[in-house]
DNA sequence: CAAAGGTAAATTGTATGCAATATAATTGTG
DNA sequence: CACAATTATATTGCATACAATTTACCTTTG
């Protein structure tokens, strides 16, 4: 009986980690198009919604540190779709604003969440239940993180 | 108002993303005492299961690849708690079993799923609600993976 | 104001993920 | 049986993730 619990389908975890994974490959045709990768996506459309962000808060919004968002960072800069500047009140902060090739394709990104759910084959309805479970226990999780 | 698809909170797939990295965190205080990584742990606990398995077999389960299970499986193997055997039958399989080493911790993970829900600080309930209805679009998810 | 302490990014090192390609073995077919 | 097609892993190359450390720059405090 009690050795149930090291199966796969009743883990906390690999139902949510595999689905990531699922998505993010679904994500693949349309973000090949902006040639930007997820994470990327994600950084943009921060950047979209908040013109110009810290690498700090990136980080806070997307749980992401400085070892993931540097190197990922100098690559959207590459691309021309960001700017990377030293602040000139603390030399320490970097702040990461948007090109105008940053700001531009976020019209052609619209379309994209809608495409998405059409391509996972899901409901309106399953969706934002699903939505709803993720949020509760991710809100959970990070206010817990805090108290650690 | 249609701008709003853009935001973070709204997506399909970034709670899932980052719930999954966030847990996956949480496992790690547990996942250290085995000297494993979280990716290793879903390996032993099918091999746990199922004895004997191929790459595919594997794969299948864990919706990976060989470019991901390959060095994977060989730095289990440098562990010692895998046996990596190319199939007598037909040689282009290898198959994956547990070493004495490998079956001997099935007994000292059989705590961490426990010790994890506790760690994540969340109930029962809410537990079965977001494993319910993350199952669900994840089999939606891959039998529509098949059409493609 | 100088040294200690704290903070923000960057760097380093290791381990995934995964697309694309390569390799080797097996199977199907004429 | 020869040979094309298929299959199972492995390899390569690139982009995350993230712990741990480093570096440079503030800030605080005696």
């Amino acid at each position: 009986m009690e050795e149930e619990v090291l199966k796969l389908e009743q883990q906390v975890c690999f139902p949510i980690y595999a689905l990531s994974r699922e998505i993010i490959q679904r994500y693949h045709p349309f973000l090949d198009t902006l040639d930007i990768t997820y994470p990327q996506y994600l950084v943009l459309m921060v950047l979209w919604e908040h013109q110009k962000q810290t690498v700090n808060q990136l980080g806070e919004k997307l749980l992401l540190d400085s070892g993931t968002l540097t190197p990922l960072l100098k690559r959207l800069e590459l691309k021309g779709l960001v700017l990377r500047k030293r602040s000139n009140i603390d030399e320490r902060v970097v702040e990461i604003s948007l090109t105008e090739a940053g700001s531009a394709i976020e019209s052609e990104a619209g379309c994209i969440p809608g495409k998405l759910v059409e391509a996972l084959g899901i409901t309106g309805e399953e969706l934002a239940e699903l939505q709803y479970s993720v949020n509760k226990i991710l809100n959970k999780v990070k206010k817990n993180k805090l108290k650690q």
